[in-house]
DNA sequence: ATTGGCAGTCGGCATGTATGAGTGCTAAGA
DNA sequence: TCTTAGCACTCATACATGCCGACTGCCAAT
C-alpha cells in the first residue's frame, strides 16, 4: 500500500514533470521539496507507486513519469480547486461583457478559454433542449423556395431553406406565419413540435399539403436544434506542445477536426458527476485522441438546457489550472445566458 | 539569359522538389526526363538560373531547390490549368449538391476544398455588398431587450441584439417593423442604411428617440454584413506538411487563427487580375506567413457580390492542382449561389 | 554549344567513447 | 520497522571521428 507520503510524493512527480516535461528523479524531489527525509527514501515510495502503476520508468534508470493512472489519482485527489486570480477573472468579465448576440458571446467564450488554458478549447452550441420558441419567420424567397426561420428565447436562431414543390402565394405564407405563431410561441420546444405534426389538419385540403411540408420541415428544425455545432480556438497550442505526443500532432489534429467524435465524448462525458470533468489520456483513446486529455464543465443556458465546454491538450497539462479555468468560464456564461432570460 | 530549356529545367526541378522534398541534382533530372542532353549540360543551365536567382543550393555540392522567385516563374508560366478529373467534378457535385442553406453550403465547400488539395482551406462568408434586404424582423426578448433579424435575399441571416433604454411595447414593435420592412425591403443595402437614417423622423416625438436606436442599428448591421468571417478546414494538413517549415508550424498555425490577417490578406488579393491568384513564400511576409503560400479565387454571390475562397499550405505547394481545384470549386460555388436568386 | 572527366566540398550516417543522472540493492543505524 | 549511506550498474545524451555518396564547378576536348 502507498502510504500518505507516497501520495505526497506522486502530487510533486506530476508537478515537476508538467513543469520541465523530465523525467523527475528521487534526487530532484529532495532538493525541490522539504520532505525532512533523503533520497533513498524517496527511492522506496517511488517503488511503491511504480508497483501501483502510477509512475513509470521511461527507461532503465531514469527519472519517472506519471502514468495515466498516475494523473487520474492526482486529479481526483484534487479536491479543491484554488479559485481564479483577480485578474484572470477580470479578464473574463472584461472579454465577455461586451457581447452582442448569442455567437458572439460563445466565440468570445470560446477564445478565452484558450487564452487562459494555453490549450485548445471547444465549446458546444446550447441545444435547444428545454427553451421556448419565441418567433417563428417564414419569408418568401421567390420561386418555390421558403425561408424559414426560427428564434427561441435563449436567443437562438436556426435558418432553413425549404423548397415547396408548387410556388408559393405571398399573402397566404404571412397567414401561415401568424397561425404558426399563434399556436407555438411561448411552447417548449417539444410540446411545439407536437402542435405542429397536427397542424396542418385545419387547412383546407388542397392547401393542406403544402402546409403540412412546411409544418414537417419546423418541426424538424425545432427539434433538431444546432447541437451538432461545436466551436474551436487555440489550435496553436497544440503545435507549442508537440513533442508531448509520439510522432507527429497529425492524428490529433485531424481528430479534434472531426467534430461528430467530439460531440460523442462531451456526451459521455455528461455521464460523469459534479462540476467539472477530466478525461485523461488513454480513457479517450476510442476516439483517437489516446494522448490528450479534455477538462470539460457543463453550463446552462437560459431555460435550463444544457451543453459543454472545455479544454483539450495532452495529457500533460497543467490539470488545476485548467480546471479551475474551465469550472470558472463556465459559471459566468451560465450566468451570463441565464441573465438573457 | 536563361534559354528555354532553362525554363525547363525550372520546371521539372519545382515539379521533382515537391513531389520528393529533396533537393534536386543534375543527374536526376536528366534520368527521369529525357533531355537529349548530358548532365554537364544541365548544370550549366542550373548555374544560369542560380544566377537569375530561380533556383538555389541549401550548402555547397548539393542539388538544388526552387527559390520564391522561382515558384512564382514556375506559377506565372502556368499558362493554361488542366481540368479537374471527372472523378473530382463528380466528387464536387456530390458534396456541395445536398446543401439546405447557406451556412451549410460554404461549411461543405470549405471541407471540400481542403480534401481535394490536402491543405488548409479557406472560405470568406459573401459580403452582404450588392446584394437585396428581404425581410427585417424585430422580436421583443423581454425587458428592454430586442432582437433584430436581417436577411438578405441571398440567403443570408444576420442577428443582432439591442439593448434599448426603455421598455418596449410588443404593439410598438410590430407596427415600427411593419414600416421599415415597406421602407427598405428590396432595396440594395447600400440604400437601405441611407434610408434609415432618416427613419426616425416621421415618428411622434415621444417616440423618436427609440426608434432612431434601433434605426442606426440597423443601419449598422445593413453595413457591416459578415464579410469578417472566415470559414477554415484542414488545418491538420499543416501538421502532415510540418518538415517545410523550418522550426514549429506552432507561429504558422497562429497566424491563421488570426482571422483578422488572412482577411486582409485576401483583400489584398482581390487587386490581382485573373481568376486565380497565388501569393509565395515571403510575398506574404507582412502577415507572418513568410513560409507559405496562398492560393485564392474569387467567387460570387447572387447579386454580384463577391468574396474569396482558397488554400493556404506550404511554398512547396503542388502549385497546378491546387489552382485547378481552387478555380473549380470557386466557379462552382458562384453557379450554385447564382441559382438561388 | 555540348560533353566527359576529375577534383573538391559537404551533409548524413555509423561508430566509438566519455559523461552524468538515476536506479536497485544491501547492510548498517535509529 | 522505517530510514539512510554507499556502491555497482544501466542507459540516454552529447560529442568526436571517419567514411561514403551525391553534387557541383571547372577545364579541355569535340
Amino acid at each position: 500500500m502507498v502510504s500518505e507520503r507516497g501520495l505526497e510524493v506522486l502530487r510533486v512527480i506530476v508537478q515537476d514533470y508538467v513543469a520541465s516535461r523530465e523525467p523527475v528523479g528521487s534526487r530532484s524531489i529532495v532538493e525541490r521539496h522539504a520532505f525532512g527525509v533523503s533520497a533513498a527514501t524517496i527511492r522506496n515510495d517511488m517503488a511503491l507507486l511504480e508497483d501501483e502503476e502510477l509512475i513509470a520508468a521511461p527507461h532503465t534508470s531514469s527519472g519517472r513519469v506519471p502514468t495515466d493512472k498516475g494523473y487520474r489519482v492526482f486529479v481526483d485527489q484534487l479536491a479543491d480547486l484554488r479559485p481564479l486570480t483577480p485578474a484572470q477573472r477580470q479578464a473574463i468579465e472584461a472579454f465577455l461583457g461586451a457581447s452582442v448576440d448569442l455567437d458572439d458571446v460563445l466565440a468570445r467564450t470560446v477564445r478565452l478559454l484558450s487564452q487562459l488554458t494555453h490549450q485548445v478549447a471547444l465549446v458546444q452550441y446550447p441545444t435547444l433542449g428545454t427553451s421556448r420558441v419565441r418567433h417563428v419567420e417564414l419569408v418568401p424567397l421567390g420561386g418555390t423556395r421558403v425561408m424559414s426561420v426560427l428564434i427561441a428565447d435563449n436567443g437562438r436562431v436556426d435558418q432553413r431553406i425549404l423548397d415547396l414543390a408548387n410556388p408559393v402565394d405571398d399573402a397566404f405564407l404571412a397567414d401561415v406565419r401568424a397561425r404558426v405563431n399563434a399556436a407555438i410561441v411561448g411552447d417548449g420546444l417539444a410540446d411545439a413540435a407536437k402542435t405542429l405534426s397536427t397542424f396542418a389538419d385545419v387547412f383546407a385540403p388542397e392547401r393542406r399539403q403544402l402546409v403540412a411540408l412546411i409544418a414537417t420541415s419546423l418541426a424538424e428544425q425545432v427539434l433538431a436544434g444546432r447541437q451538432d455545432r461545436l466551436l474551436m480556438a487555440g489550435t496553436a497550442n497544440l503545435a507549442r506542445t508537440e513533442d508531448d505526443f509520439t510522432g507527429s500532432i497529425y492524428p490529433v489534429l485531424e481528430a479534434i477536426e472531426e467534430q461528430v467524435t467530439l460531440l460523442k465524448l462531451f456526451s459521455e462525458m455528461d455521464a460523469e458527476r459534479g462540476g467539472v470533468a477530466a478525461r485523461i489520456g488513454r480513457e479517450n483513446a476510442g476516439f483517437g485522441l489516446a494522448e490528450t486529455s479534455v477538462v470539460t464543465s457543463g453550463y446552462s443556458s437560459g431555460g435550463g438546457s444544457v451543453a459543454r465546454l472545455g479544454v483539450l491538450g495532452p495529457t500533460r497539462m497543467d490539470y488545476p489550472n485548467n480546471m479551475a479555468a474551465v469550472r470558472a468560464v463556465a459559471r459566468y456564461l451560465s450566468r451570463l445566458l441565464g441573465e438573457d432570460d
